[in-house]
DNA sequence: GTCTATACCGCGATAGAC
DNA sequence: GTCTATCGCGGTATAGAC
């Protein structure tokens, strides 16, 4: 079984030892930290072998069990450094003194913005999601579960408030998590569904202003 | 590599032969099958074992490789059962008579009764949705596709009418396609969200008409 | 920090007896 | 139709040399 994350602290204190990295080359353990992230996303944790890993980045398996205790270990560490990147982007985003829709155009902005700037987030996310209950990795839902409860009431006041019209606010959530992680965890098969490639800048901007404009008519009075 | 599916029709007459069981005792065929189904929703291609199937249904591996030619043919039949079934019931809820909304309900309360009733089916397809491009399973897209290129030329007929609100249609069935799978594939992580067992009745009551009157108010003007 | 070498396990698949 | 036995591969992990 694999180690779990308990608090959104131990993420967020990761991410600045990760993170300095030392300029010239990439040192060999923020290396292998790159590589696995781009095979966990493709293949999942069980489709991924630390040797491809290893040889990808140069070096042989037992070398790179020098760095990381453990296939495990390397997954969850993977895991943390862009659940910090996340939880750092959203903060910022929350933060902005904006109000009633506004607030909620540039949360769903930010959002968008950092699955397009990391893909691989969004898949190892919906993987996460989708072996819950089997197999624990990380537990997703108590490290989200808060920024959650924040999202609810600050729905929940705003309808109250008559600025929104009103819905559930849980199910309001994830409805638009489902609508906007699947665009991205998905997009391989999108594009087959559809005739352009999803990630490209037109189906980007395409996209982004159709949720936008959805959750705005769902929303604004 | 595993196989792919070409064409609906080779998916639509596998049901027949494999729904054929006995009657008294399930076939040993139709227990692996099954068995099989859960694995591999539950824990993925990589992640599931001939062992543990085998030894769930109470044989050992390579009886269970008389009965099918590889892990790799297993799958494939797994998915094509499911896939069959979803067609036969999709193709009954469009052909009923009625129009605007009213259809779209019907079609859309189709399909959360259908993954409701699947729940496996759910976490294959948005597994085999996540591998597409790296490993390719099944070529979801290709059978996908006619269903979707139906129900974008039905949106567009509908807001060329008036009848609906104007939306770009593939944009459309792209965020109802992940409203509506995300809550069931990512059900157990949701449990951990939400207070309550995504699953249970009641939820699953609430849910149905969130979306539904969601949409409601999405498409009509 | 990276290497070679090794140990051990579980996997999918095949052959052949009953 | 199910079994035992075996093969070959790839997996994670460890020990020890450089």
């Amino acid at each position: 079984m694999r180690a779990t994350i308990v608090s959104v602290v131990d993420v967020v204190s990761v991410v600045d030892v990760v993170g300095s990295s030392h300029g010239e080359h990439l040192s060999t353990r923020n290396a292998i930290l790159i590589e696995a992230q781009h095979r966990f996303a493709d293949a999942g944790y069980d489709g991924t072998s630390l040797n491809d890993i290893a040889a990808a980045v140069g070096i042989k398996r037992p070398s790179l069990l020098h760095h990381f205790a453990s296939k495990d270990a390397l997954y969850v560490e993977v895991f943390e450094r862009l659940l910090g990147e996340w939880f750092e982007r959203l903060a910022v985003a929350v933060s902005t003194s904006e109000r009633g829709w506004e607030k909620v155009e540039v949360v769903l902005g930010a959002g968008f913005d950092f699955f397009v700037e990391y893909p691989d987030f969004v898949r190892l996310v919906r993987r996460e999601a989708l072996d819950n209950g089997v197999r624990v990795g990380v537990d997703l839902a108590s490290v989200m579960r808060p920024m959650f409860d924040v999202a609810v009431s600050y729905l929940a006041r705003e309808m109250d408030a008559g600025t929104f019209r009103r819905h559930d606010p849980k199910q309001l959530l994830l409805t638009g998590y489902g609508a906007l992680l699947s665009y991205f965890s998905d997009s391989p098969f999108l594009g087959g569904l559809l005739d352009t490639d999803p990630l490209a800048v037109a189906a980007l901007e395409q996209r982004r202003s159709h949720i936008t404009s959805f959750f705005r008519m769902a929303l604004v009075p």
